[in-house]
Order: C-alpha cells, then sequence, then structure tokens
DNA sequence: GGTCGAATATACATTGTAGAAGAAATGGCG
DNA sequence: CGCCATTTCTTCTACAATGTATATTCGACC
C-alpha cells in the first residue's frame, strides 16, 4: 500500500474545500485558496491538483445544475472522501508533532 | 524577487533543525524527523533538501570538528538564516490561516 | 455569433525520495 | 608501525511526484 503523502498545496486545497462545504467548486476554491494564503493561484494550479487527488481517490466530485445566469455552466462540486479524510488528520497530525516543542514566532493568530 | 514557497519536507525539515538546536547536523535531522513524522527517511532525502533550502539560502552550515570516535568525521550543521526564520513563519501563519475555522481534529473516522 | 463562467489539456519547474558512491576518522592485526 | 577493514557522515545522481502557468475547449446566456 503506498503512503499517501500530501504535498503543501495538496492540504491546503483539501482544507478549503472543508472550509467551502456544499459550493466547493473549482473557481470558488481558486479564490478561497488565495484569499487565505494572500497569494494568487491560477485555475490551472488548482484544477490540476483537484484531478490528481480524485484520481488517489482522495476526493469525489459530482456534476451540478447549470445556473440561470450568463454562462452559468454547471460546476463539478468536490468533497473529501473518507481516505481523502484519514488522509488529511494523518497530515495534521504529523504537522503538529512537528510543531510541538517550538516557539514559533505567529504573529498574525 | 521570487517568492520563497517551502514543501512539506523543507518545512519538516527546518523545523526539526529548530528544535535540535546545536547538534542539527545530516543524521541527526534525519533520526528527529523519522521519529517525529513517524515515517522512514533516507539520508540522501534529507541531505537534498538540506543542499536546496542552503542554495535558496533560507540555511547555512558550519563545520565541525572532528570527534575521536570511530568513525568520527566531521559533521556539517545547519542553522536558519533570517530570510530562513522568515518564509518559515510566513508558511506557518499561512497554514493557520487555512486551519482556521475548520474542525480538524480527527477522532479516527 | 459573441462573450462569459467554468472546466480540461498540456507543458515545464520545483520538490520528494532512493540508492550508490566518496571521504575522513579509528581500531585491530600482521 | 603500516595498512586495511569498518564506522560515520557527506556528496552525487537519477527518477517520481507535486507545483504552476498558459492555452484550449465547453456549454449557457443575450
Amino acid at each position: 500500500m503506498g503512503r499517501n503523502t500530501l504535498g503543501t498545496l495538496e492540504q491546503a486545497v483539501m482544507m478549503v474545500i472543508l472550509a467551502l462545504g456544499d459550493g466547493a467548486y473549482g473557481v470558488a476554491i481558486r479564490d478561497e485558496l488565495s484569499r487565505r494564503t494572500r497569494r494568487d493561484h491560477t485555475l490551472g494550479a488548482v484544477y490540476t491538483t483537484l484531478d490528481r487527488l480524485t484520481a488517489k481517490e482522495l476526493l469525489e466530485s459530482t456534476l451540478g445544475e447549470p445556473t440561470p445566469t450568463r454562462g452559468g455552466r454547471a460546476k463539478r462540486y468536490f468533497k473529501l472522501t473518507g481516505e481523502g479524510r484519514q488522509a488529511l488528520d494523518h497530515a495534521v497530525n504529523a504537522r503538529h508533532e512537528l510543531e510541538y516543542g517550538l516557539d514559533l514566532i505567529g504573529k498574525g493568530v
């Protein structure tokens, strides 16, 4: 069984999906991601990550209905699978283990 | 000035270096890293990361004295530069921003 | 048809990871 | 004493996985 290690962006995207709940589709994910990280992420980067996570079965997606607005094409909504949830939890725990005992000057918080 | 984004392993290595203080050299870093992440990291992986972070001037290193024990070759000690400290802080803050408001405490789903 | 929101395809750069090889030190034995 | 096996640590090299950007396609309005 291959260990499911997660990259920085992958983790970020998964967290954003959790934060968005329903309503987590490509463009919204990109926007929220950019907002939270204060960095400009391109749509391509986000979609590529979504695809890869889906291929690893850490995410699953469903196609929604078109919305009656100009350009209102059907959106693809993403959510974590059980496995995805587990992988993210593991990553978060590992992270905390690493931060443990360190005084990282997090002033922004 | 290129943005200094940090990968998962890069951040982990930097945190371990902070945790080790003096005494942060290749092998010790590998061991502590493996212990904290509960994963087996090879020396090659660690040294490559150390090299790259040094090239980006996020780390600096000094060569120590040989120790009078069998195989006691001189060790190379690493520590964060100011820039490295800054980059790590930024990464940690971004992370917190992402975790903010999420219920991530995974009770083994 | 034009253009707008959304998604897919493609290409290349950076990071992650492993295994093998090279260097410097000591200890033991002929 | 000289020398080589052994130990510890570092460097080199190669390839897989992630990160990132740009261009292209798709479908829905007006």
